[in-house]
DNA sequence: GCTAATGATTCGCA
DNA sequence: TGCGAATCATTAGC
């Protein structure tokens, strides 16, 4: 049955959604069992339906008058739950199944960025917490500590405008929102407005003012954005590392010339001893980096190479040092290895890399020295530490006298095509295996 | 201000 | 993806 026929057959005389004709008039049978009355009614329907169609041609006070007269007519309630059903039925149905809209992509990565930023959600820290955490690891530099504030105090403006302006568009659109209820619901009662069709319009309003969000949080992301960028160029600018940290990684540049290629595993291992500085772990977006290790050797390797003559007195200087740090383990491990344990050879190096162990910054010294160390107990990497040790002090010697023809640090880890040697020669080689502390120990067997 | 040193970045390659 | 090489940009010493 289509709708036409009814809302005809309804204002015939059959009870609509439960509505029944008021003014006292009786509700014939549907279909006109009574010919000459239904002939009358069916007129009368078509006079208000005329009068409906013509009322927006008259001028505002006649429309008024027909108005009322309408409303007051006694067929209104049954046209009014017939037109409510109408709609109910047609309009709402077909648009209530494309309303499901999921969830705004954009909108959730904006969403999401500004939780990670620290603009949204509860107040922690949020996109300064990296620097927070980097501040505390560089050991709180005092330029540093005033980036991060300036860059905290911004971020925290931002925070502020932000939740201003959430809050006055939230509330807009609460107020409007119950505007609109409160007028639909003064006009439902003169024209069929649904429960369903006020929560629509609702929805409606809240997507909209959800766009209106949606800018503001592009807004504010842009500027978190820009605001970052600005700080972490700030943090490019370029720092010497300390001298602590140099010698660090020279340390380990020498100790291992052979194959200067830290694993990831030592890089982290030299970072944490370097202290890493907040303007090098900034510049790669977090505080755990170690990049900075990265370009060190980046820049050591190219420029060892190209000029090794210029780095021959820094590599003996770190040759001596490393075989005064080998004398002292090693006497420390015999001493404990003869007065503690027979079986207890690994001394470690006390704080610094176990560097004469890895041994490859002495490969050519190794056959040198055909005297083991006595102590049968003493472990393999003491043994080598004594050996090494022997051995440096001699050429330390040598090199004095001679320098430039028997240069303790020969470039022995570059290959002929000036590459550096197979990683697989040197006994230096941390392996992807070890942990972290094997840095220290990287050749003990 | 000049220059060397040096940390960071970029690009091409394997 | 990590490396070498070139280059940029900044710092430090003079």
């Amino acid at each position: 049955m289509d709708d036409q026929a009814r809302i005809m057959q309804s204002i015939g005389g059959v009870s609509l959604a439960g509505h029944s004709v008021q003014g006292g008039m009786a509700l014939p049978p549907p279909h006109g069992h009574d010919g000459t009355d239904g002939d009358g009614r069916k007129q009368d329907i078509g006079d208000i339906l005329h009068q409906i169609m013509t009322i927006t041609d008259q001028s505002l006070d006649e429309a008024q008058a027909k108005k009322h007269g309408l409303n007051c007519h006694r067929m209104k309630p049954a046209l009014f739950s017939v037109l409510c059903e109408i709609k109910e039925k047609t309009g709402l149905s077909i648009r209530g199944a494309q309303e499901e809209d999921p969830p705004d992509p954009q909108l959730m990565r904006l969403d999401n960025m500004l939780l990670a930023e620290g603009v949204a959600g509860p107040e922690k820290g949020g996109g300064s917490a990296a620097a927070a955490a980097a501040a505390a690891a560089s050991g709180g530099a005092a330029d540093n500590s005033i980036e991060h504030s300036d860059y905290r105090a911004k971020l925290t403006q931002i925070r502020q405008i932000y939740h201003t302006e959430l809050e006055k568009y939230e509330q807009a659109c609460n107020e409007f929102t119950t505007h609109v209820m409160n007028l639909l619901r003064e006009q439902s009662r003169t024209r069929p407005i649904s429960p369903k069709e006020i929560e629509r319009m609702v929805g409606i309003i809240h997507r909209k003012f959800s766009s209106i969000q949606m800018q503001l949080k592009q807004s504010t992301c842009e500027a978190v954005m820009i605001l970052r960028s600005r700080f972490l160029d700030a943090r490019r600018k370029r720092r010497n590392f300390s001298k602590q940290a140099t010698e660090i990684l020279n340390e380990y540049f020498y100790s291992h010339l052979s194959n200067p290629y830290p694993s990831e595993e030592a890089k982290e291992e030299l970072a944490k001893k370097c202290s890493i500085t907040v303007s090098q772990c900034l510049s790669k977006g977090s505080p755990l980096c170690f990049s900075f290790v990265s370009n060190w050797f980046g820049n050591k390797r190219i420029r060892y190479k190209k000029n090794i003559g210029k780095f021959q007195e820094e590599a003996n200087l770190y040759a001596a040092k490393t075989a005064v740090n080998a004398a002292h383990a090693a006497a420390a491990a015999v001493q404990n290895s003869q007065a503690n344990s027979p079986t207890t050879p690994n001394s470690g190096s006390s704080g610094s890399f176990n560097l004469p162990n890895s041994g490859d910054m002495f490969l050519s010294m190794q056959s040198l020295n055909g005297d083991s160390y006595q102590g049968a107990q003493v472990g393999a990497n003491v043994q080598s530490q004594v050996d090494t040790l022997r051995h440096v002090i001699s050429q330390t010697a040598g090199y004095n006298d001679a320098l430039g023809g028997n240069a303790m640090y020969s470039p022995h880890g570059l290959n002929a095509n000036g590459g550096w040697q197979d990683a697989t020669t040197p006994s230096s080689v941390i392996s992807p295996t070890e942990g972290p502390g094997s840095v220290q120990s990287d050749t003990s067997n």
